[in-house]
DNA sequence: CAGTGGTCTAGACCACAAG
DNA sequence: TTGTGGTCTAGACCACTGG
């Protein structure tokens, strides 16, 4: 009864407040959202539970138990009869990365993991347009990487990508040859990517990225770009690049 | 009091199954979902409220609220605090229309309705490759459609459309100059388009195509293949065509 | 004003997991 | 057995729309 089992609130929570034009399981759910982006609670890792929750925020169990719903609607918590709420592992395999298929593929089919070959790295001053896009300050420099990137080793794109160079720092020093990106800025740059949008174009291929895609020159290539969006829709990341056809396709998911 | 104001709940509700394996909140979503399937309510419509429905299928308001959430949720319904609880007219233009936006336009901006021009429209036997993806039987046929597609006035794109005769019997008649096309399914055709699923590929645009587009032959576009479906994930719209680059461009967002 | 949906409470009972 | 989340109830108070 009066025994006290690993607490998992840790800091005395600061308590909700009922005349706050928002509601209470509102505060709850940003409180909570917040404090599992700052790590208080780990992917896979078990969260207090309804009665623990209601005790540390004076609030009732039907309030904890809409806060935390939410939370499982938006995929940051997944909870189990019996045995307790859970911290979900952010899935990026699933979402970002990948949207090229190996022609012949089926719907439903795993997706390889692409790999990528590094063709130069630097910390530069950025283009123009990458300094707007990426809403840099006026010495902001950035890490300017071109890569080839490539699907059961065959070459499917070249692309230049931009990160500012005040959040990613060292970035150049990675070796990202075989690695997806977006977990990696998650884990080291405590960067998470929620959203991102493309914008697809038919060029014909300049002969540079021709020369690396297999191609003559002129050939008809998507060009792709890509704005990629942190918490508060700041774009955290830019890519621009082509995409050779025949090998791959690009699919989109229209609901 | 005892007055009995215009009644929405028109037969007498079968009364849902307390025993049952699933949950009360979730029989009174699937109810009356399947009631505004069927026109029972129509699109803006005031639907009982939330007293009523307790009231009607003998549940706690509590669970009514808990099955009318998550139609709002799903966008079925929706909920106006003060006037009461509405039946979503179903939005196309939101989703699949108009992937293509003009350059220079803003994310979030309204896009315009693109228009067509009809070059030919027929009831044939479709090709082979049509025939396997819509699934059609021996010797079904389709209405079989081509048009230009435009942009403030400019065309952008030329594409083929392929419907089972069999579903959309007389569709060849119809001007479709003008009008969006999954509103005409929907209503006309008792069909919804529920997903849809696009693969783009660059290629050097056809002679024929380039004419249409303003290009010239073998200039780069976009070729772009699109597969509707409606409930069941059974496909019934196929598209084919060619886009040109320039005038607009393909927006994906990514989540 | 009466009626609507939005929030919140306190409690009940259940199915499930794990010791 | 204890503790978990999932469902359901009955009631309260509020903010808002409209007559």
């Amino acid at each position: 009864m009066t025994k006290t089992p690993a607490r998992r609130i840790r800091p005395e929570p600061q308590s909700l407040d009922p005349r706050a034009p928002v509601p209470l399981y509102f505060q709850l759910k940003e409180r909570l959202k917040q404090q599992i982006a700052d790590l208080m609670w780990k992917p896979d890792e078990l969260m207090p539970s309804e009665n623990e929750l209601a005790a540390a925020y004076r609030v009732s169990v039907g309030t904890v138990k809409k806060a935390l719903g939410e939370l499982v609607r938006e995929r940051i918590l997944a909870r189990r009869r019996g045995k307790g709420t859970f911290v979900t592992p952010p899935n990026f395999s699933l979402s970002f990365v990948s949207r090229f298929s190996p022609f012949g593929s089926e719907a439903g089919e795993a997706r390889p993991i692409p790999g990528s070959q590094v063709l130069s790295t630097r910390v530069v001053a950025p283009p123009q347009q990458v300094a707007e896009i990426l809403r840099l300050g006026r010495r902001e420099s950035v890490v300017a990487i071109t890569r080839v990137r490539t699907l059961y080793g065959l070459p499917f794109a070249v692309e230049d990508l931009f990160l500012p160079a005040r959040i990613f720092r060292g970035f150049e020093k990675r070796d990202i040859s075989r690695a997806l990106l977006y977990p990696i800025y998650d884990a080291e740059y405590s960067t998470r990517i929620v959203r991102a949008e493309e914008f697809l174009e038919p060029r014909a291929a300049p002969a540079e990225a021709a020369g690396h895609l297999g191609l003559r020159a002129a050939a008809p290539v998507l060009y792709i770009e890509r704005i990629a969006y942190t918490f508060g829709d700041r774009p955290v990341e830019y890519r621009q690049g082509y995409a050779r056809g025949g090998r791959v396709r690009y699919r989109v998911e229209l609901h």
